[in-house]
DNA sequence: CTGAAAGCGCTTACAG
DNA sequence: CTGAAAGCGCTTACAG
């Protein structure tokens, strides 16, 4: 057994009341029709709206314009700290211009990740940000296919001509590194992200260039499985188990770094007297813990913002290169790191 | 210029590939009509969908079902810990379902909250979870007026009748009290969270019963403006300048007691050395901080889950009496709290 | 078991 | 400036 719903107000029932054909309130309504319709007429059907507490049915209208002013978010997991503040930036800029998000969790799971947007196709998004790309990505390929506007948020793919709002990893890891080699740091060890990730790669890769270019060792990078703390732990056992020679790590996100930081707890290595270690995303409260996390500030709301403007403008037929926007991190020294000690 | 978008497959698409009436196909395409079509025809049928990639366009079946398969969220901001499990379990819970869920965050605003109302309705929500409450609201009264089938999570109102998933607030406080008064504390004091909210009020409330029963004193009572770190550092200075005889506090939330804390190291002040505090909610990361924050553990996930059941059923018809579900919280005691020293 | 028709609430090209 | 009509892609009561 159902429940009732209360039959809402529609155009007809404000048509009746103010006495024009629906169509006229229909136009009334709409602010870029608004002005094909005498001021007199705009008011009384103003008045009668939101005397009768009506407003425009979105699913209707969407059905006729075949636009849904909606667009999809694919993250892997909402309870990972790095993705609220970019969803809150995409919320932001999207509501602004009237447009609702509908975000769905994928964790990392390819399958969910077409369930997802088959969902959203179902729900005639316009367009949709995602975070989760692989270097290699089915579901990119499908976006682009079915002519989805599509921007990626973070991680990117291997092909050219996809939009994307990513980070200068390079500026990243270098700005980490020069910090660490200020510190007398010579043998530094890498704990990275998954490759299949651009993030996980980029980051290596960019780790493994800068200290070729000092001459330094480049064998110790050890790439966890995901981005998570637990991940960290293992890769970090791995890495030890095979070298401890190094005085310094330089981990593949900040959830790698606390990973990391447990292992060394474990087997009784001291953060930052016996080994410096920094993070990347500078996600919350790192400056609260014990020791205070060193890490790469990446403008996490800001980037939400910046693909969500993008795939606007690309809804709106503004955009026709394919644009990569890439942004600036940021190096934040906190206690983690010191002077090298051996 | 707006972009051509590819005309999309619809279910006249696949009657015309399979030979029957649309309608056919969309009886075969429905889990519950389906057995009223011969099973060669919804196979037939089937291939035919898959073939052309056909998925139904949710907006026109909601248009005519007067259903969208979407409940709203409402909730102050996604950036804040508290709210990402709660969120991820509604999502969980309504997704496996089939319907999607539609977040808006409010900033505490009763204007964004109003906006977010309307737009949700536009989208024809079939209900709403808000976890933005304040004891007297008008959104909720709005909500009962339409008769938008509402639950409230977390925070809850003064009136009776509302379905709620709350907390046993009293359950939460006396244990954290318990556990203080084992440590010898006799003067207690609250950094309370905003009394217009029921879980600022009710801890506030608890707070000062039981000590009541307890003989000790419950004249140090501060109510913060918001549940932030900031408010907590400026309720804290306010307690300070009032009376500085009391050995252990109870915050109303964790990040009053972060900011708490924030205010004890301004004035030299030692955790859990000179004064212990505990928090409430158990946000992430909490154990990782120096020092680890005692702290009442809020079934945030689990919330999300059960408020989501709960909005289902009564959209199914199933829930006629108002349901309010009161969680159980759970002490955890890390190392802001030891034995009292004055 | 299947088809033909009506209609959900809008928007918009076409008349006037 | 306004009205009447058609139609967006579905679902479903009514026939047969």
């Amino acid at each position: 057994m159902k429940r009732e719903r209360k039959r809402k107000v529609t155009i007809r029932d404000v048509a009746d009341a103010v006495g024009v054909h629906h169509s006229t309130v229909s136009r009334a309504l709409s602010p870029n029709k608004r002005d094909k319709i005498s001021p007199a007429v705009v008011k009384k059907v103003e008045k009668a709206a939101k005397k009768l507490g009506y407003y425009r049915n979105i699913v209707a209208s969407s059905l006729k314009q075949n636009r849904s002013f909606a667009v999809g978010v694919l993250i892997p997991d909402l309870m990972n700290p790095v993705f609220p503040p970019i969803i809150r930036g995409i919320q932001d800029t999207a509501e602004a211009v009237g447009y609702t998000v509908i975000t769905a969790n994928t964790d990392d799971e390819p399958e969910k990740e077409r369930d997802a947007l088959r969902m959203m196709q179902g729900r005639s998004i316009e367009g949709v940000i995602m975070a989760t790309a692989r270097r290699e990505d089915p579901i990119v390929e499908e976006c682009i296919e079915h002519d989805i506007p599509l921007v990626l948020v973070n991680r990117t793919v291997d092909r050219e001509g996809v939009n994307a709002v990513i980070l200068d990893e390079n500026y990243g890891i270098r700005s980490v590194i020069d910090h660490l080699m200020s510190l007398k740091h010579t043998r530094i060890a890498h704990i990275a992200g998954p490759q299949h990730t651009s993030t996980g790669f980029q980051r290596a890769k960019a780790f493994s260039d800068y200290l070729s270019i000092h001459n330094m060792p480049t064998d110790l990078i050890e790439a966890a499985n995901k981005f998570t703390i637990e991940e960290g732990r293992r890769a970090f056992r791995r890495l030890l188990a095979r070298d401890n020679s190094f005085s310094a790590i330089v981990a593949g996100n900040d959830l790698l770094a606390l990973g990391c930081m447990d292992a060394m707890r474990d087997v009784g290595l001291l953060v930052p007297e016996n080994i410096a270690i920094t993070g990347y995303d500078d996600i919350l409260f790192l400056e609260r813990m014990s020791p205070a996390l060193t890490t790469v500030l990446v403008p996490k709301y800001e980037m939400g913002c910046q693909a969500t403007k993008t795939l606007l403008g690309i809804i709106d037929g503004e955009n026709k290169a394919p644009v990569v926007l890439r942004m600036q991190p940021r190096l934040i020294i906190r206690n983690s790191t010191a002077i090298a000690s051996r």
